[in-house]
DNA sequence: TAATAAATGTCGTTT
DNA sequence: AAACGACGTTTATTA
């Protein structure tokens, strides 16, 4: 005997055989899942007309919605979680109707055919992570600043300042008041330019000299010359060697080595 | 009789059945959708792991993959469209291998259960309209320069100056010359930041007064405060209005008023 | 290829 | 709720 069946699987229905089994299937909080030749309307923050052609469209048991081309990473159409759904069948097809009403914000995709209607249970527990973010790197470096320079001090981290916050305060080995901003992919222009905001916010607080170094893996030809032009300094460091860094500081546990 | 089948749908079926139908729409160049039991490991720009639970995964034809978890409207893990695709079935699993050599990034999905296996065939050749964007209020404004104020006549449009490009340069009714930035958005200090930035190449250029209006829906108070500051002005505007004035524009031709 | 800005950006965090 | 910055941002456009 098979195992009873997780899943709603039609092929080809008709819009009415549809209607009910995507109405059910929301209800139920399953992952509805539809290959067919629709139309979309979008209208809210913007608006949108998709004409009539085959997409595949989803939605989740948050709420979320989406409307996916044969082509692209990204939906044509969409809707975030917390979103509501209507679905109707009316002369011109099969309308699924999906809005915020706190954001005055509605989807509404109308089916004219249907290729495939499943509708899914899924369950995820799976633990997510994600490495070799900014805020490793900012980890990785309080936790060896000689990675920074020999001598290094890291004094604050996540300084609130008028115009954000400054990634790592410190002191050199000279004891000069070292501003560090992080990067963790090739520094442009415009970090250079947020790094100044933070000196200037520093320069007016402090009467003394102050280092501002810029950490990221690479930087741009124009970067360069502002930071030069600054009087700033560049550390080239990668995400991955601050990765292996906080390996090793998270890295096998004591009771690793009474392991049988 | 029925129509030809433009679609393949497994369900349930076993990693093997799946391997080979999973590679024939992956060459052939169809939309393949995947819900199943999977593991996801990233590797790139960043590197991230994603343990075992059930998810959905669409391969696009052209390129492009996502991994869905059942919340959420962004995926979990994706890979953009350009990417090859190299399916194995291993011990561990069935293995999709999703890389880019150029940018040395790839996804590796491991799927251990599948619920559905689905190779769409989907023919999508709508047009896409978004109204109501940045471009849209640009030409609204240019087609009605009243709405910025009474006696204004816009001049050059997209100027490319150094920082990039100001969005429409022209003069009020007393001849003085005036700068527009134009955001489709609430205005943040962002936009205030990024409006100087042009102001300080004009007022380089120029030894005369110069004026400086932000357009927006509405500014925040911090973006207000810097506004006010510089010395500069916030004109509220829509881009629902802009798209309303273009509609005027190119509304209604002629020839249907001799149509039958 | 690099740089620059827009996006229905989304997402998280803090005020 | 509003503001602000990061993001594997993505995407489009232009030098």
């Amino acid at each position: 005997m098979e195992s009873p069946q997780r899943q709603t699987i039609l092929e080809n229905p008709s819009l009415s055989e549809a209607e009910n089994v995507i109405k059910s299937g929301i209800s139920r909080h399953r992952t509805v899942v539809i290959a067919g030749e629709c139309t979309v309307d979008y209208d809210g923050r913007a608006s949108s007309k998709l004409e009539t052609g085959e997409r595949l469209v989803i939605f989740k048991p948050d709420g979320s919605a989406l409307v996916h081309r044969p082509k692209d990473y990204s939906p044509v159409n969409w809707q975030p979680s917390g979103s509501i759904f209507h679905t109707k069948l009316g002369k011109d097809g099969l309308v699924v109707r999906v809005f915020r009403r706190k954001e005055r914000e509605s989807m509404v995709i109308t089916f004219t055919g249907l290729q495939l209607v499943s509708v899914l249970d899924l369950v995820d527990k799976g633990e997510f992570n994600l490495y070799a973010s900014e805020k490793e790197m900012q980890e990785a470096l309080l936790f060896k600043p000689d990675m920074l320079e020999p001598g290094f001090r890291p004094m604050t981290k996540e300084m609130a300042v008028d115009p954000g916050f400054i990634d790592i305060i410190g002191y050199d080995s000279e004891g000069t008041l070292t501003v560090v901003e992080i990067k963790r992919v090739k520094a442009n222009k415009k970090a250079v330019e947020q790094l100044k905001k933070y000196m200037d916010v520093i320069d007016l607080d402090e009467k003394r000299t102050v280092r501002a170094i810029l950490v990221a893996p690479e930087i741009t030809d124009n970067g360069l010359d502002l930071l030069k032009e600054l009087g700033y300094e560049f550390k080239a460091l990668s995400p991955q060697k601050c990765s292996d860094v906080l390996k090793q500081k998270k890295g096998t546990p004591l009771t690793a080595f009474f392991e049988p």
